[in-house]
RNA sequence: GGCCCCUUCGUCUAGCGGUUUAGGACAUCAGGUUCUCAUCCUGAAGAUCGCGGGUUCGAAUCCCGCAGGGGUCACCA
């Protein structure tokens, strides 16, 4: 049995967005599912729009997510090169087949005078096909014009793995570009070309193609190849839900994911599922789930709209499920500046208290900035308490004494501190609300941190009891 | 404009003729977890399944219209 090839095949025109990812990542699981090969292609025939790094930034972004690919540019492979700038001969080749099979010809017209038909059509309202006006007698190919394909036009049906049984009339075939006047092949002549000899038996990409399909067919019969399993995927939508999600729409790079501390893991579950789910409520799928559960046919036929909302969600589900100590070597680039004379202890205690409250990691920093370094005293955290404001600076500040006579018995250990503030709540008569929000707010300074006692633990005595004596100087 | 595709809570979705008073998740709101934030737990609100016809004893599920949205009609992919 022939085994399965799915490719990735991106234009270098600029960075990955989750749109692109959704496709790849399909890809990528349904030949893992298949024990087949993922195979990356470098779709770079347009010189004009390439932007350059763009093509590692492609690669850097698959592999960050764990996508890895079995052949490509810069991994070679048995059908190398994979890049289309490196395999004109090839389209050269096939378009030699078509001039002699009488399937393709030179186009003899200006772009000039192709606008000037495109002009005419879409005055009259009706679609531009080129085969209306087709030479009748076109010059030889002597490669400076472009090569188009003499399309026999047809009706076709076809079946998509992701929107079933599609058809289309003979009105949408038209004599396509094979090769440019510079040269390079179009994608619609080169990703047949290639998907051809490289063996990939699965097509799958976004649905601005779905139009172009019969074309295709047009031209595999033309070449007398047999078209892969075609599916095709439907477009991730910003998040007003019009349009499809664009760089433009505030699409972020997948890396840019990354560096915000977003987990692959979590990206790539969130991507998944994404316009794809098994059927069941499941919502957390680890990646070995994926590979084994992943199926086009139920990859949903509409678009999806971008929900930053659920990925938030979803990164921080996966941030608790970390062990403490896994979760410390990814979050090793995010400690605030100040925390760079702690030790390791130190910061895994500090991480500890934190670990249920990131979202992502590039949270760290405002979340932990008290541990590490004594913040100004802010009046406005009392000032604007619900039951704080209210009291008079005499009564804060006795309040403030008993606790640091108390806390200053204390040798700091989790069950003498919980049992001290017990203690001190019932000697001042006064509820948590009010005893355990002032001293949380003198020895952290910050609107919000974990629970008093765990707090002071880790702060320790010293800096404990001089934050309240800082406090204290300020009422 | 022609052609093609799509249409279930605000969002992601389950559902493939009856077990559905349409289920789950995110977000929202309320309560609980000795304090804030978060987590966790419980609960609430939230979709006449785009609309209109049919078929059927019975339709979100099948058929036909319509509407809305999207894609495409490049020497871009």
């Amino acid at each position: 049995m022939k085994s399965v090839r799915t490719r990735f095949a991106p234009s270098p025109t600029g960075f990955l967005h989750v749109g692109g990812i959704r496709t790849a990542l399909f890809g990528w699981l349904v030949a893992r599912q298949a024990k087949g090969q993922f195979i990356l292609r470098l779709e770079d025939t347009d010189q004009a729009r390439e932007v350059a790094g763009a093509d590692q930034h492609i690669m850097d972004s698959l592999r960050a997510l764990g996508l890895d690919y079995d052949e490509g540019p810069d991994k070679g492979g048995p059908y190398a090169p994979y890049r289309q700038s490196e395999r004109l001969a090839s389209y050269k080749n096939w378009a030699q087949k078509l001039i002699d099979s009488g399937r393709a010809y030179a186009d003899p017209y200006s772009s000039a005078e192709v606008q000037a038909f495109r002009d005419q059509d879409q005055k009259a309202k009706r679609p531009f096909l080129y085969r209306n006006y087709r030479p009748a007698n076109p010059p030889a190919w002597d490669g400076s014009q472009p090569l188009r394909f003499k399309s026999d036009p047809k009706p076709y049906k076809w079946h998509d793995e992701v929107l079933g049984d599609l058809s289309a009339g003979p009105e949408v075939i038209d004599d396509f570009i094979l090769i440019k006047s510079d040269g390079y092949p179009t994608y619609n002549f080169a990703h047949i070309v290639d998907d051809a000899e490289m063996e990939i038996t699965h097509i799958i990409r976004g649905q601005e193609f779905l139009a172009s399909v019969p074309n295709y067919l047009n031209l595999y019969e033309a070449l007398g190849l047999t078209p892969p399993i075609m599916a095709t995927v439907p477009h991730i939508l910003a998040p007003d839900g019009k349009k499809k999600l664009s760089k433009r729409d505030g699409a972020k790079d997948v890396l840019d994911y990354m560096k915000d501390g977003f987990l692959p893991e979590a990206l790539v579950n969130f991507i998944a599922s994404l316009g794809w789910n098994d059927g069941t409520e499941q919502e957390i799928f680890s990646r070995q789930e994926l590979i084994q559960k992943f199926s086009l046919e139920h990859v949903q036929k509409g678009g999806a709209r971008f929900d930053e909302q659920r990925l938030l969600w979803m990164n921080g589900h996966y941030i608790r499920e970390l062990p403490l100590d896994e979760l410390y070597e990814k979050v090793a680039d995010f400690w605030p500046e100040e925390a760079k004379n702690y030790d390791e202890t130190y910061k895994k205690q500090v991480l500890a208290l934190v670990q249920e409250r990131l979202k992502y990691l590039a949270e760290l920093p405002e979340l932990t900035r008290f541990f590490f370094v004594d913040l100004p005293v802010d009046p406005e955290l009392i000032s604007r308490h619900k039951q704080l404001g209210k009291l008079a600076k005499n009564d804060l500040k006795s309040l403030l004494e008993q606790g640091k006579a108390s806390l200053e018995q204390s040798d700091f250990t989790a069950i003498d501190l919980t049992e001290r503030l017990n203690q001190l709540l019932e000697l001042t008569g006064q509820r948590p609300a009010v005893l355990f929000s002032l001293i949380r707010i003198a020895t952290t300074q910050a609107p919000a941190s974990p629970s008093l006692a765990e707090t002071l633990v880790v702060l320790g005595k010293e800096r404990s009891l001089s934050r309240i004596d800082q406090q204290l100087s300020s009422l």
